[in-house]
DNA sequence: CATGTGACTAAGCGCTTGCTTAGCATGTTG
DNA sequence: CAACATGCTAAGCAAGCGCTTAGTCACATG
């Protein structure tokens, strides 16, 4: 089951849940919300629309989530959680900052294109979010953000990168990466990865790398 | 009144709508709709809203926009028309493909700077457009990415630039400017001019120049 | 085999939505 | 000065919204 869905890449993957911890109903309706928000906004979502594509009544949705803000609370959190691991995974792996660096670039962005259905509602929806799920969030994508900040840092005193401004640099890079989920589509021709690697070079390019 | 207005810069300047053309009236619900639709977004964004927010009663909007549609569709044109406007003069103004690359990027982070509002709408409401105006906004946007990649490949040709793969830099460049509309904010410490000039410096290191 | 229990549906409640209608002042025109 | 156009408001309509209620059914437990 968990080796099979690592092996077949599907939006429920970039939502760090573990299998077991919902039923099969609840998991149907976030799947179902997933999409829905992705495609038309979670405010042109109706809670018919995600009741209905996960196959039940419109009020079997309130028996496994209190409310449709509930629904984006849970994609929000564990999408930006999955996020953040992802970077801290590639500062930690080691390496000089160069090699953290492409590292992390390479995974975000395959991140994003791969996931762009749970990327576009982590990014662009978190207006939608009620309060203190806004404030938990903010708060991670204030690490995610720290994170790419001090390998650039580490990358400057070691003479390996050269930028205008570390704080700018380091939005550029984030930015870049998160706006893939804007765009990115299953019809591109490129692959996540393939997109991955080629954004990986870019961005060692802009940090003032030798590549 | 027209000079005063280039003077101090409003969401309204990106806009290109010329100021005879419309009615004091429409141009206070077409400011309204910007301010409410980048705040909230289209769909939470009630036509009361719009229509309070411009000092008016909820049946008033009819008189000056056929819809609530009505007004996206103008915001999404003539914003779309304008960002076409400045990137095909960035490349008209001449010089080598870096010197059109470096005010290309410039103006159009810093269009997305200070017409983060208006950039908001832009880019992230296309879904939200009835068919035919997403049609006509579509063409603009494959003609803005069109230019941008006509100054790359003319640079790759002299041997200024060095990409791993010319579409997927032309995505990087127009990606990287219009995502500084989701985060810039008017609390941002950098003015748009200073964004503009460091993320000139990114994007030229990023198409392998030497700068 | 009575009594729960958990997952579900049919129906619908109160409210808000985009938009319309009817009417009212003001100003312009023959 | 009658006739009309313009720009607006008060009131409200049909439709759709998030969510609740009351009840059904399959199944587990004493």
């Amino acid at each position: 089951m968990t080796d099979q869905a690592a092996a077949d890449p599907h939006p429920w993957d970039h939502l760090e849940v573990p299998a077991g911890e919902r039923t099969e109903a609840a998991r149907r309706l976030l799947l179902a919300a997933v999409d829905s928000f992705a495609r038309r906004g979670y405010h042109a979502t109706t809670t018919r629309d995600i009741a209905t594509a996960a196959g039940m009544s419109p009020a079997a949705l309130y028996i496994h989530y209190s409310s449709k803000a509930a629904l984006l609370s849970e994609i929000s959190r564990t999408g930006h959680q999955a996020t953040l691991d992802l970077v801290e995974r590639a500062e930690a792996a080691g390496g000089d900052p160069v090699e953290q660096m492409r590292r992390l670039a390479e995974e975000f962005t395959t991140w994003h294109a791969r996931g762009h259905t749970v990327g576009r509602i982590v990014n662009h929806e978190l207006h939608a979010l009620p309060e203190e799920d806004f404030a938990a969030v903010a708060e991670l994508r204030r690490r995610i953000e720290d994170t790419v900040r001090r390998i650039i840092e580490a990358g400057v005193a070691t003479g390996a990168f050269t930028v205008p401004d570390v704080r700018t640099a380091a939005r550029a890079v984030t930015s870049l990466g998160i706006d893939v989920s804007r765009w990115y589509s299953e019809r591109s021709t490129e692959t996540p990865e393939e997109l991955g690697r080629r954004y990986g070079i870019l961005v060692l390019r802009m940090l003032g790398a030798a590549v």
